[in-house]
DNA sequence: GGTTGACCTGGAGCGCGCTCCAGGTTGTTG
DNA sequence: CAACAACCTGGAGCGCGCTCCAGGTCAACC
């Protein structure tokens, strides 16, 4: 039976992510804690590990990058007190993403507009009800 | 008094780009045609010129790789008789632009809840009106 | 017409975020 | 207990998208 914790495989499959990013990310100083070893010295990771990596996965998804992680990662690990330094760096991420949702929203909407030109361009002859 | 068209710093300017970025371009093949030159051999960017780096600036600030944006000026540059498959890089790009629209929101909605939480936790007692 | 700044080319360099590799240890299965 | 897969570490490598540099030409203003 397996020890507790899952794998490092299992981990990723579970995450969606690569085991190379998962070794990757603890190096670079991104989780809560070094993972747990098994006696074997192979990591094990804990419900708290891939809670955490969720996290991280989200602001990684939503273009927060690698060093303002570890920045948020840091103040974390380093317990009580800091609250208002975590709040800021998630609101100013929110403010971040935001800006960049609009920003993307209107050039989708000009790049619809050039799809609905061709497509007005390829209607055979007319499509009208 | 100027010859036609603008200088490439004039360019860079008006599109919110480099000078570097816009050469970069040009080299790497993701313009129409070649920026006509003055006679000393310096660019002079003229209206379709720079249309068709708004739409390259459209196309990147949405996420669309480099080489698609080549791919597309290439069937562009081909001339007509494409546009099927002009359409189908576009209507490809902005489903990819939908599905990262979507992810990006559901992961920011994710982020607000934990900022609501921190807010919470600051909150000096209670703050309503 | 001299000086200073913009422009040219070809190519090197860089920051980011992984991804892969070598060389070795461990866990598991038949 | 043999064989093979999964894991380990440290470090190199890579694709992307620029950005910068050297060494030279050119233009524009005083």
């Amino acid at each position: 039976m397996s020890s507790q914790g899952r794998s490092i495989a299992e981990a990723a499959d579970a995450l969606g992510l690569s085991v190379d990013t998962l070794r990757y990310y603890e190096r670079d100083g991104l989780l809560l804690r070094p993972v747990p070893r098994g006696g074997s010295g192979h990591r094990r990771y804990e419900e708290v590990d891939l809670r955490w990596v969720e996290l991280v996965t989200r602001l990684r998804s939503t273009g927060m990058p690698i060093r303002d992680v570890r920045r948020y990662a840091d103040l974390v690990r380093a317990g009580a007190g800091n609250e208002a330094d975590r709040l800021a760096v998630l609101t100013a991420h929110r403010d971040q993403v935001l800006r960049q949702l609009a920003e993307v929203t209107t050039h989708l909407a000009a790049i619809e507009t050039k799809i609905a030109t061709y497509e007005d361009r390829l209607a055979p002859r007319e499509k009208s009800a």
